[in-house]
DNA sequence: CTATAAGTTTAGACAAATCTAAAAAAATAT
DNA sequence: ATATTTTTTTAGATTTGTCTAAACTTATAG
């Protein structure tokens, strides 16, 4: 059984390694977990010798498959959480994660394993992730980025990359929130900002917003 | 705030302090926390120096106004969620205290405003214990020993005074759970046991059992 | 009232996780 | 190819919570 603190690394280190093949680096890790290089090195190393990642000096670290179901199972525990805390207390998607990052470090399966059933077995959790099912196998469907769209295309909003309460709080405002169709009007020249509209309003998002809207068409 | 075992440590003092005017003293401390008297002795200090509890070497420790509103919030913590993991997710009375350990030491105070009007404001946990309220009132009817009662004597069972899961595994077997009505038909001269009718049914306790069952008549 | 026992504290050490500063390796630029 | 910058690791210290062994205080028994 892991630490609290090796279960944050390990979760680290699977975002990290996501949409690459190539180890994490140790800056990358320092910078996610708010603390110092020098650190993270130390604690590679005993994640090392528990055989949860492979490590070769200045190579940076990559999850075993014991390290990677670990982290898996951490990232069940949290997108359960965040669901909890949208459908059952009534928080809204900006709010969750906070809370989240304590609640997935409870120990007992079991305890996962009823809150699942309790939430009747959900797929996605309140941004769009996939939660881990509990053999830690994961819908791995990608989504297309609202700022890759063209002019006249149509598609439902799906998720966002963005986890930060000042984007997810945006997002509300303008009515961009999961589930909701949506059709592009126009893209601007000048700035790449896009139009679109949504439940028969317009509205424009600016490029750097349309990256972290996920799009299935 | 407070860390998880400084936590730890406020918990148990409240509780040794419950039906006593005397101080707390180390050695009951580090039995109950599982620890040994020199670590207790530290981690005293810290928390006298915190202005959580008042110490005086070799004279146990008091909690102070401060150190106590903070124990009654991790008891409304852990009684909040023992009632989610009874009442939402299905667990046995028995089974619920160790996941509540852990879940207590959650910090956000509106998840706990949330969970308590999720739950419908319960006034008691599972095991009959009061649920303060988010002031740190408390309900503090005390009731009669079930082992007090006099043949003929009736009640209705309000509570337990031991929480080990042996101890309410055969409450449960033997039908002697919250709510239920109970009449003693007889104590036995030889050992003190307690013959009860209960839903019609006739069994014997001893009194050992009969002393942990808590009664409001 | 003194001797012994029980309970508590101190001193010094240790493990986990962190940090700063310096050294070492790898990447990049000229 | 060499110099410079960036990244990573090491060395040594620090904090939190724990432990053992020894010293000290308080309680208890004769
Ligand atoms: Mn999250
Ligand atoms: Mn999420
Ligand atoms: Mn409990
Ligand atoms: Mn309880």
């Amino acid at each position: 059984m892991q630490s609290f603190t090796e279960e944050n690394y390990l979760k680290i280190i699977y975002h990290l390694s996501l949409n690459t093949e190539s180890a994490a680096q140790t800056n990358a890790i320092a910078e996610r977990i708010q603390t110092k290089a020098a650190s993270v090195t130390d604690m590679i190393k005993k994640l090392a010798d528990k055989k949860l990642v492979d490590y070769k000096k200045y190579q940076g670290v990559k999850l075993t498959e014991s390290g990677k179901n670990a982290a898996i199972n951490i990232v069940r525990r949290h997108r359960l959480w965040e669901v909890f805390l949208v459908e059952k207390l009534n928080f809204k998607w900006d709010e969750v994660h906070d809370i989240a990052e304590e609640l997935e470090h409870i120990k007992s399966p079991e305890l996962i394993e009823r809150l699942d059933e309790f939430l009747a077995f959900p797929k996605n959790d309140p941004h769009g992730d996939p939660i881990p099912d509990k053999n830690g196998k994961l819908d791995n469907t990608v989504f297309i980025k609202l700022s890759k769209l063209k002019t006249g295309d149509k598609g439902l909003i799906m998720g966002v990359s963005e986890h930060s309460s000042v984007f997810l709080q945006h997002l509300e405002k303008v009515g961009l929130t999961l589930g909701k169709q949506i059709r592009i009007t126009e893209i601007t020249d000048f700035d790449g900002s896009v139009e679109l509209s949504i439940e028969n309003k317009q509205i424009n998002v600016s490029r750097e917003v349309a990256k972290h809207i996920l799009i299935k068409i």
